[in-house]
DNA sequence: GACGGTCGTGAATATTTATGCTTATCCAGC
DNA sequence: GCTGGATAAGCATAAATATTCACGACCGTC
C-alpha cells in the first residue's frame, strides 16, 4: 500500500538523478527533503533494483575473459586482445601495441624499469610506445643478458636503450651472455662492476615487463642455438619444465624447477621478480599456453597481456 | 589503433567502479594513475555509453505519464496513481493515499496548510496521512466556507481539525456558508472578525491541497444543492466555464471566468493560489477530464496527483 | 624550426555526496 | 499504558568526486 508510493517516489529521484542529471540538492529543493534522505533514496533505488547501471564492453574487448583470468590466477590486471587469427606475427603485434599503451598510462614517475629484451613480444611493445606521456622513468635496466651471436645481442640493446629514451630513463645495460658456458664463466663475467651494477638494480625495479618462453626442444633449441646441451633439456623435462621467465624454469604447477642450468644464467631471478611492485607478462599464441599457465601460478605476475585464444585457453 | 587500448580500459574502470564499488582513489592506486584521471574516464565511459543507467519504473508507476503531464502542463510534480478501472469510489481512494504520502514525505517544518476542505478525494488524502513523520505543520487553514446544511458542514471542519491533529499544526476554519445568498450577504460574513483572521491566511499559505470541480450542471446541482441559480448557470455555461478550484471558475484555456457568483464565495481565489508557494491538485475521473486541462493550464498548480486513465487522456 | 592553440595531465581545491550522531516516533511485548 | 529496540529523519561533517589551475607536450602554420 504505501510501498507502491515509496516506490514510485523513490524512482522519480532516481529518474531527476540519473536521467536529468539533477544535484540531490537540487531535487531535494523541489521535492521539500533533505539532501541525505535524496542520497539515501538514491542508495535504495539500487538496492531495489529500479536503477541498473550495465556496463556495454567496447567491440574488440573480452572484459569477460580478463575478469575469469584475473579471478583464476589473482592477477591485479589482465588485458585480453582481438585477433582474428592465432598467426603468432600479428599477435604479437596485438599484445605489443596493448602493453604499450598500458604502461604510458600507468607509468609513474621515476620507475626503476626492468626489462627482459629479447622477447619478440617486448620488441613490439617497445615499437609502440608512444614517446613520453607526462611521467619519466628513471632507469631502464636489462634483465637478462644476451643471446646468441653479437649482432643479435646488438638488437637486445637497443631495444634497452629504445624504451630508455621513450621513456626518460637511463639504460643498464647488460653486456653479457644471458647463458654463459659454465658455472665459471658466469662468475668471471659477475666481476665486471659495471655488470654487478646493472644487476644491483635486479631487487630495486619497479616494475618488470617480461616475456614468457615454452619448453619446447625445439623452440628452445632454435632460440638459442646450442646453448643447452642434450642432458640438461632432459633434465628440464625430467623435473617436468613446462616454461620460462628469463631462463628460470618451472613446472605446470608454477613450481620453481632446480637444474644446474641455473647457476649458468645472467639474468633476473625468480625471488627477485617476486619482490617487483609490479611484473607485466606478455605472451600469446597456442605453443605458450601451458608456459603461461604455469607462469601465472608462480604467483610473481601482476599484469598479463595475451590473446583471446589464449585467455580462453587459459580459463578453461 | 590506440583507441580500442583505451575503450578498453575506459570499459575497466567502469567495471570497477559500478560493478565493483571501488572508490576511485582504489582505482587510482591499481591502476597507477591519478584520481582526476578515474573521474575523467568515467565521464567518458558515459559519453562513450560503455556505462549505461536504466530507471526501472517499478510496476504499477506510470513515470512515462507524469514526465508527459509535467512537461505539457510546466508542473513541478505529477503523480499517476493505478487504479485497475475508471470506478469513482477507488480512484479516489487511491489518489488520496498517494497524495496522503507524497504530503507526508514533502511537509517541511512550520508549513501553512490550506485546504479545500469538502472535496471527497481531499478526505481520502487525510485518511491515509501517516500521523506524523517528524516535521510539524504550524496552521491548517480551511480555505473554503462549507457546503449545504449543517451536519455536511460539521464534515468539512472535522477533516479540517483532523488534518491539522495529524501534521500537529493549529486549525484555521472558515464557519461560514461557502456560497452566500448574496454578495450583501457575504460581507455580513466578513465582518466577523474570526472569519476575517482565518481569511487573513489565504495570502500567505505555504502549500494548498485542492480539489478540481467539474462544471457540469448535474453535477454541481446535485453537490450544491440550490445554490446556483438557473441564470447562474448559464452565465457560466456561456462564458465557457469547465471546471472550478474553490468555486472559482475558469474556461478551457484556462482563462478565469468572472461571473457575479464570486461575489458570493467565501473562499481562496485564483489570485491568492497563484501567490502560494505549492499548489496541489488531486482529482481524477473522466468527468473531471476538461476541468483538471483547464485548471492546469492557469498556471496555478504545482503538484497534480490523477489516475492513470484520466493523465493518459490529459496528455493526448 | 619557432609560435600559438589544443590537449591531456596531476596537484590542489571546490563541490557534491555519504554517513555518524542524535533525536523522535513507532511497535511489540509485558 | 509503559518500556526497549528498531527505524527513519535531519544536521553537521567526513568522505568521495569533480573541477580549476598551471604546466608541458604535441601539432599544424608560418
Amino acid at each position: 500500500m504505501g510501498r507502491i508510493n515509496e516506490l514510485r517516489l523513490i524512482a522519480r529521484v532516481a529518474q531527476m538523478y540519473h536521467a536529468e542529471h539533477k544535484r540531490q540538492a537540487e531535487i531535494a529543493e523541489t521535492l521539500r527533503m533533505s539532501q541525505a534522505t535524496v542520497s539515501r533514496m538514491l542508495k535504495r533505488a539500487e538496492q531495489e533494483d529500479i536503477v541498473r547501471t550495465t556496463i556495454i564492453p567496447p567491440p574488440g574487448t573480452f572484459a569477460e575473459l580478463e575478469t575469469a583470468l584475473r579471478e583464476k590466477y589473482r592477477l591485479t590486471e589482465a588485458i585480453v586482445i582481438d585477433c582474428s587469427e592465432d598467426r603468432d606475427g600479428a599477435v604479437m603485434a596485438r599484445i605489443g601495441e596493448a602493453a604499450a599503451h598500458f604502461l604510458e598510462v600507468t607509468l609513474q614517475q621515476d620507475e626503476i624499469i626492468g626489462v627482459s629484451s629479447w622477447s619478440q613480444t617486448i620488441l613490439r611493445m617497445v615499437d609502440n610506445i608512444h614517446p613520453l606521456k607526462a611521467a619519466k622513468a628513471k632507469y631502464i635496466v636489462q634483465i637478462l643478458g644476451g643471446m646468441g651471436e653479437a649482432s643479435v645481442q646488438a638488437h637486445a640493446t637497443q631495444l634497452t636503450a629504445r624504451l630508455a629514451k621513450l621513456t626518460g630513463g637511463e639504460p643498464r645495460l647488460l653486456l653479457v651472455q644471458g647463458i654463459t658456458s659454465s658455472r665459471e664463466a658466469k662468475l668471471v663475467m659477475l666481476s665486471d662492476p659495471v655488470v654487478r651494477g646493472t644487476m644491483d638494480f635486479f631487487g630495486r625495479l619497479t616494475l618488470a615487463v617480461v616475456g614468457i618462453g615454452a619448453v619446447e626442444p625445439s623452440e628452445l633449441l632454435a632460440r638459442s642455438g646450442n646453448t643447452f646441451s642434450r642432458e640438461e633439456l632432459a633434465m628440464l623435462h625430467d623435473a617436468g619444465a613446462v616454461g620460462e621467465i628469463s631462463f628460470r624454469f618451472y613446472d605446470k604447477d608454477g613450481k620453481p624447477v632446480e637444474t644446474p642450468l641455473n647457476e649458468r644464467v645472467i639474468g633476473i631471478t625468480l625471488e627477485e621478480l617476486r619482490k617487483t611492485d609490479r611484473v607485466m607478462a606478455l605472451a600469446g599464441g597456442e605453443s605458450k599456453t601451458a608456459a603461461i599457465a604455469g607462469a601465472l601460478r608462480l604467483g610473481i605476475i601482476d599484469v598479463l597481456v595475451t590473446d583471446k585464444f589464449t585467455a580462453a585457453r587459459l580459463t578453461e
